[in-house]
DNA sequence: GGGTGTGAAGATTTTCACAGCA
DNA sequence: TGCTGTGAAAATCTTCACACCC
């Protein structure tokens, strides 16, 4: 099924949301809209799309719901990740707790420099990047995060590439280019300011 | 001018870029395309919206796109931002240089632990919460940008909305619910990577 | 009554095709 | 020739309206 881009995107954002309920048995495409800041109608055809229906008048079942998403989307299985580039952000991702919680396992991490992967603190495997390869194809990696300055950033997400990643989130403010198969994402703070300012009345 | 929403967010990446060019003089809407990751057909349709106009043949004269793109969308005026949550992310973000090159001034940080204000090491001036709104007012800071665990994060919206912020950067991962005239943004890493796995093949 | 499900209408966005120009 | 500029066509996405159900 080839799904609509932002249908994803929603879908994406409304798992997120029943991941973090708890004690909720039903709930109505309202208050998922509400959640997720879209209407009602929306989330009902979204949800509709893939296949999976409600109870009239209760709403959604939120176990049923979040497992049928997850299994049409492929959100149910755990994803290994790794990070490179261990400055501030990258350290402060590296325990980011929310990425544990939502099936996504950071298991390396790494950096050129010798010196900072000394000083860091983490339970998390921390290496140098000549091991890049073999770690992310020992452990099965899949997704690689990008936390390096900009200017190594496209020589890094070619080694993650060339290790077996299959898809690439970049903090690093340059577009990177990758082949057509490689799943890419970028997460650029200095435009989302920009994106709000643009908005801003004067 | 009711420019789409897809549009702007275009516009901002082609602003960003241009912004890092050095030494180029002219540049065509295909270069563009290429660097944010569309193609030229939009980008020409997206200058064309604003009423720009290029050079045939030549393509769009970059300091003069600068220009005009930053007038049409209120990107040549510098704002001033803050940061509340000075964990790992926020202080790795209170030293971002991006932001200064890009015309966004971090004046001050807010975390309500006076031991980690004290720990912290950086110019920018770092505060207690209660603080906040004479800072804000004081500075006329204009954007908010919120690095606290989810569980405080609307209620530092709703502070900083009274301190008189107009928009709002959040990187907590829940919804934030702003009254209409807020601009707000969210970035969610774990929905980037979640998006990105829904597009994995397997 | 208060929710879902969905075809169809409507709105928006993207793509195309080609004129125009240096 | 190689690029912009743009109306029109095509594609996509959102919204609506209403049947249906507990």
């Amino acid at each position: 099924m080839n799904l609509p881009n932002n249908t994803i995107a929603r879908i994406c954002k409304v798992f997120g949301y029943l991941n973090s309920l708890e004690d909720t048995n039903f709930i109505s495409s309202k208050e998922l809209a509400l959640a997720i800041g879209t209407t009602g109608h929306t989330v009902r055809k979204d949800i509709s799309i893939l296949g999976i229906t409600g109870y009239t008048r209760k709403g959604y079942d939120v176990n049923a719901l979040k497992n049928e998403l997850g299994s049409k989307l492929n959100l149910n299985k755990k994803r290994k990740a790794c990070i490179v580039g261990l400055g501030r952000l990258g350290t402060a991702l590296l325990d980011y707790e929310k990425f544990q919680k939502d099936g996504f396992e950071i298991v390396a991490g790494f950096d050129n420099s010798i010196n900072k992967l000394e000083r860091i603190k983490t339970d998390i495997k921390v290496s140098a990047d000549i091991y890049m390869k073999d770690i992310i194809k020992e452990n099965s990696i899949e997704l690689g995060i990008i936390t390096t300055p900009s200017k190594v950033a496209q020589e890094v997400a070619d080694k993650l590439i060339d290790a077996g990643v299959k898809g690439i989130l970049n903090f690093s403010p340059i577009k990177i280019v990758v082949s057509e198969h490689i799943i890419y994402q970028e997460m650029d703070f200095t435009n989302s300011l920009r994106f709000i300012a643009a908005q801003l009345e004067d």
